[in-house]
DNA sequence: TATTGTTATACTCTATAACTATA
DNA sequence: TATAGTTATAGAGTATAACAATA
């Protein structure tokens, strides 16, 4: 026997078991640490394949306009923008003076196809573990809660 | 006229918007903002509060139960542990040569008090933006996110 | 010998202010 | 004068390894 006080695990007694904001946070960190294994085959973070799937999808789009769109500082994005360029999956052409028109090199997009293909497999394993009506539901509430905060 | 590809604002396509880990991650991020602004006043951070509920349902618990239950490194807990028993929140009594027993001071017990009506109002605006019945879906289907992951 | 708490440390993430060069 | 990108830097958060005291 482990425990005194409890024969099971000695596991505490929860007090944020019915708190939202909470089991928001483990069910996210939960997904992010699944994620953020089967990327790394890829050689990428979670970051940095939203950002590539962001490229992606809007070709000719500036740094700033990403950084906004998955709320991250413009400071903070130098470093990332910079790591994928030097690893040849971004291009960076200049626009005017002072933006850069980005886009995905060959590379990128083959990145990116796979990359699409592993988050396919990750999802798979929860969506399943929902169904597809909760699945629904789900995606529903999380964009109320996303745009209701203030 | 600000853009040239996009009258409203500018707003780029997103590819991560079927993404359940995605939106769950900036859903999780609305609300930990929430409530980090909202525990501003009472000097806690989400972490912290996170602390001294668990010990206030678990009096007597130990350290590694807490870093163990709240999924923090039992390292890191030295820290935070630290700054509650310093702010006079939390007791730490001897239980054994190595183990202590940890509970909520008069003080600390106040300050949990305060901290749970500022959870109720926090999580209010968010329940009352989904409807009983989504939320109880919501609920239900983090559980299953969370427990279901492997 | 295993466990609890600790120290030291390093790496990532995030936030702010100040700078440049362009528009 | 405002904007895009950048630099530097400071503060959280998180991870690992190694250690002391104790069980």
């Amino acid at each position: 026997m482990k425990n005194v006080r409890n024969d099971t695990a000695s596991r505490l007694k929860d007090p944020m078991e019915m708190r939202l904001g909470y089991q928001l946070r483990r069910a996210s960190m939960a997904l992010m640490s699944d994620l953020a294994a089967r990327l790394e085959p890829l050689e990428l973070r979670p970051v940095e394949a939203t950002i590539l799937l962001l490229i992606g999808s809007n070709p000719g789009c500036r740094q700033g306009e990403i950084a906004e769109s998955l709320g991250i500082k413009k400071a903070n994005m130098v470093p990332l923008m910079a790591a994928l360029v030097d690893s040849g999956l971004v291009d960076r052409a200049r626009a005017d003076g002072r933006t850069h028109a980005l886009s995905l090199t060959a590379r990128g997009a083959a990145k990116v196809t796979a990359l699409n293909r592993v988050l396919d497999r990750h999802e798979a394993v929860f969506r399943s573990a929902l169904g597809s009506k909760a699945l629904a539901a789900l995606l529903q509430s999380l964009v109320v809660l996303r745009n209701g905060e203030r």
